[in-house]
DNA sequence: ATGGCGCGCGCAGCGCGA
């Protein structure tokens, strides 16, 4: 079972993308960010048609999240059950017994922002709901853009990031708080490649020259990471002509 | 590098992303 996650920025513009993608890798289930489409104007005849099925919670131009499956997804549900909040940022949904949880986590814009204050009441919220459905689920997947980079080896330059949202330690402890309660990062049960990026900034030539950060993530359950055989990084789709500036996450998990 | 790009909205130029 091959489980994803990509921010698509913009679903109407990347559709042939992830159609492509799809057809090309094979995945059977990913987690979508940033589909920027109120439901009723979600592209779901396309990816129906390309043999998958989908469940979405999305809204006008900001946010929005789907869950592409090739076999069938059963007890949706959108939002952090408990946590009031107008913009879509998650979806769960089970997938053969994986309960597969879509989350985009607020970027926080700055470190004196609203919006930071906003992103670490989330992930506050997100925690405590998420402890409680691991233990109705313990096979469980939290896959996402997660706008943190763990630790520095996901920046590709510590210092010049140093005091920014993504990498302050508020974050980081709040992404900590997930490993603590049993979830293992799926990327780094691997060896891998340094200066492994899933965002590259459209300006300054950030993808030509590298200049990445590490804030997709997939995040396995005990029971799920003892199936998980790898997690790999695809860079294909950022080398396409008007890419989403963030790259899919794949992992592969053996049968159950 | 703190701009530079790309998106949505909507028809100019701004808010936002990370």
């Amino acid at each position: 079972m091959k489980l994803a996650t990509w921010n698509v920025n913009s679903l109407k513009v990347r559709l042939p993308h992830l159609l492509d993608w799809l057809a090309a890798t094979r995945t059977d289930v990913v987690c979508l960010q940033e589909t920027k489409q109120e439901d009723a104007k979600f592209p779901r005849a396309e990816i129906e048609a390309a043999g998958y099925q989908v469940a979405f919670s999305g809204q006008k131009t900001y946010n929005g999240v789907a869950i592409v499956s090739r076999t069938p997804l059963a007890d949706v549900q959108a939002g952090i059950l408990g946590f009031e909040d107008e913009q879509k940022r998650v979806l769960v949904a089970t997938v053969e017994g994986v309960r597969v949880v879509c989350v985009y986590i607020p970027n926080g814009q700055s470190l004196d922002s609203d919006k930071y204050r906003y992103k670490l009441r989330w992930l506050d919220a997100l925690n405590v709901w998420l402890r409680e459905e691991l233990t109705r689920y313990p096979e469980l997947a939290l896959l996402g853009d997660y706008n943190i980079a763990p630790q520095d080896r996901d920046v590709h330059d510590p210092a010049a990031w140093a005091g920014n949202v993504l990498v302050s330690e508020p974050e980081r402890a709040q992404f900590q708080a997930l490993l603590d309660m049993g979830l293992s990062d799926a990327f780094r049960m691997f060896e891998q490649p340094e200066k492994s990026f899933t965002w590259w900034d459209y300006r300054a030539a950030g993808f030509r020259r590298d200049l990445g950060l590490r804030i997709d993530h997939i995040l396995l359950s005990p029971r799920l990471a003892s199936r998980c055989v790898a997690v790999d990084i695809d860079r294909g789709p950022r080398k396409l002509e008007r890419p989403s500036d963030h790259t899919p996450v794949v992992a592969t998990l053996s049968s159950p």
